[in-house]
DNA sequence: CTTGATACTT
């Protein structure tokens, strides 16, 4: 039976394998079971550790079995090990739960890590506390510094458990093992993520030893809840720093909007040459160049990608599209997409966004035809760039299915962005009642975007008359959270009423509300240029304006507006 | 006998 099913399982690994199940049946026909259980143990551990299927974890599992070794504790630990790889939290259970005795602390462990890296983690937790229950009346199964360390994990993927958290680093103490590196990491990691920024420095403080993992994650505590320049005095009194340290900078450099400052810290980090770049590293900085237009340091990138033989994974292939078409590239956005062997939903829906904003609707939508046909599912993100690119090609009926069948077809229900989109189609296409209807039937309460969308549409088709239709409908159903007073004025810019939107623009003076300006860069010949919303700062800020009235010129004639 | 903690954007 042993040799059929391995058999069965395939594979050019599998032959190493199997020859060791042959020894193994070898082994135990040789010699008297009573002399050959210690080997066999021995031997089966080193097969479970070298299982590369889920076919040879079992067949391992039957001979364990077989065999009555159900009680050793390193097989039942290596078998569970196993399965949690295989993402068989079930059989990890079954495993568990089939123990001939009281588990040891040891197997406590590897279940409630198993645990801890899904979005199971109450289960972790929970059988923590049973594990407390069982350790109060038999030494066995007492928590130590591994336990903690999962459950403090545990704690810190799931939102809502700080309160957990805390508890466990209070127990930490009790027991002792805040001495502990691994448990005094998973702490600060764990504050960090609850952005509990002073709580994350104090358990860092009180650290007797701290290394790699410890600075970095308190440098990530700065990077996403206080200032980077705070991220950056950690940073530089750093030790020692690996990939991860300088990921996690970059990181935040970009979530902070500061573009140059990420493009110089990678170059930092190139320059002092003892670390390569990994594939977050390569993400986060491709996502900068997109954001600053910077396409000769994105191009260099993509030549350092391939000269360096780095697995152009998913992720890679999705950043460098992303990147290509938001630098004007849509040509070797294509290009990286064609190349690109292991395409999934991120892929697709990079190249998709990529069309849409370059204006090739139709080319988008067929390109999302085709990954439905390759059985890829959408999700929310796609379906964003879709009706996009169906409002940017006029393919007005087309959006609409889409926008009313999301639900029935992949389960997404409209959220916010969606319905932006489905008024951008209606109000582009000139069928302003529908889109203002299509609003007041929305179960979701408008925003800005939505309403800045039908109004520009209003001034675009001269319909003044709908525009104060929608300031009365606003200013009744008391629209003023978050952009408010800059929806208002832009109503009223359109409407031409100048006085309305001085009062306007005076009075959020006067609170106080400072809304930063839009921003756009371009990269020319190597050099960047920066412009801001209503900009006058450019040297050639005039020819700009002149070159820009007569695109517009064309635009309308063309377009028929 | 044997289990640990840090990273990515759209």
């Amino acid at each position: 039976m042993l040799y059929k099913r391995s058999r069965m399982c395939g594979g050019c690994d599998y032959l190493r394998l199997w020859s060791g199940f042959f020894d193994v049946v070898f082994a135990i026909h040789q010699t008297p079971l009573s002399q050959s259980m210690s080997q066999l143990n021995v031997r089966l551990y080193q097969l479970l550790k070298h299982a590369r299927s889920l076919s040879q974890t079992k067949q391992i599992h039957a001979q364990i079995i077989f065999r009555s070794l159900g009680g050793s504790n390193n097989l039942i630990g290596e078998l569970i090990r196993s399965y949690r790889t295989h993402g068989k939290l079930k059989s990890v259970r079954k495993v568990f739960s089939e123990y001939p005795s009281l588990p040891p602390t040891f197997l406590w462990n590897l279940v409630i890590q198993a645990y801890s890296k899904t979005s199971f983690t109450e289960e972790s937790l929970h059988l923590f506390k049973e594990m407390l229950l069982f350790g109060g009346r038999h030494s066995l199964a007492v928590p130590d510094d591994y336990t903690f360390t999962f459950t403090i994990t545990a704690c810190s993927r799931h939102r809502t458990l700080l309160a957990f958290g805390q508890n466990c680093h209070t127990m930490v103490i009790k027991h002792g093992y805040d001495s502990d590196v691994c448990v005094g990491n998973a702490l600060v990691s764990m504050y960090v993520v609850y952005s509990r920024t002073v709580s994350a420095q104090k358990v860092f403080d009180e650290m007797p030893q701290r290394d790699t993992i410890t600075w970095t994650s308190l440098v990530k505590g700065y990077a996403t809840n206080g200032n980077m320049s705070q991220a950056e005095k950690v940073f530089v009194k750093m030790p020692e720093r690996n990939e991860v340290s300088w990921a996690v900078m970059i990181a935040g450099y970009v979530r902070h909007e500061m573009y140059n400052h990420a493009l110089r810290c990678f170059n930092d980090m190139l320059a002092e040459g003892n670390l390569e770049p990994n594939e977050a590293i390569f993400v986060s900085v491709l996502s900068a160049c997109a954001h600053l237009g910077q396409i000769s340091q994105g191009k260099w990138i993509h030549f350092y990608i391939d000269k360096n033989r780095v697995p152009k994974s998913s992720n890679i292939a999705t950043a460098l599209i992303d990147m290509y078409a938001k630098c004007g590239k849509i040509d070797c956005a294509k290009q990286v997409f064609d190349e690109t062997n292991r395409r999934d939903l991120l892929t697709w829906t990079s190249l998709i966004s990529g069309l849409s904003m370059h204006g090739l609707g139709k080319e988008a939508l067929h390109m999302f035809d085709e990954m439905l046909a390759k059985g890829i599912k959408p999700d929310n993100i796609t379906l964003v760039s879709v009706l996009n690119a169906c409002s940017h090609s006029g393919q007005v009926e087309e959006g609409i299915s889409i926008f009313y069948n999301m639900e029935r077809s992949w389960g997404i229900s409209p959220k916010i962005e969606h319905f932006g989109c489905l008024i951008d189609l209606l109000s582009r296409a000139g069928r302003l009642e529908d889109a203002f209807k299509a609003i007041k039937t929305m179960d979701i309460k408008p925003d800005a975007v939505i309403w800045r969308a039908l109004l520009s549409a209003c001034r675009v088709h001269g319909n003044a008359s709908l525009a104060e239709g929608i300031i009365q409908h606003v200013s009744r159903a008391g629209d003023g959270g978050g952009g408010g007073h800059l929806l208002l004025s832009n109503l009223y810019a359109s409407l031409g009423q100048w006085e309305n939107v001085r009062r306007i623009r005076e009075s959020k003076v006067e609170n106080g509300d400072v809304s930063t300006p839009g921003c756009s860069y371009i990269e020319i010949d190597g050099v960047v240029h920066e412009f801001l919303a209503a900009d006058k700062l450019h040297p050639l800020i005039a020819a700009i304006n002149s070159k820009l009235n007569e695109v517009m010129k064309r635009i309308s004639l063309d377009g028929g507006l």
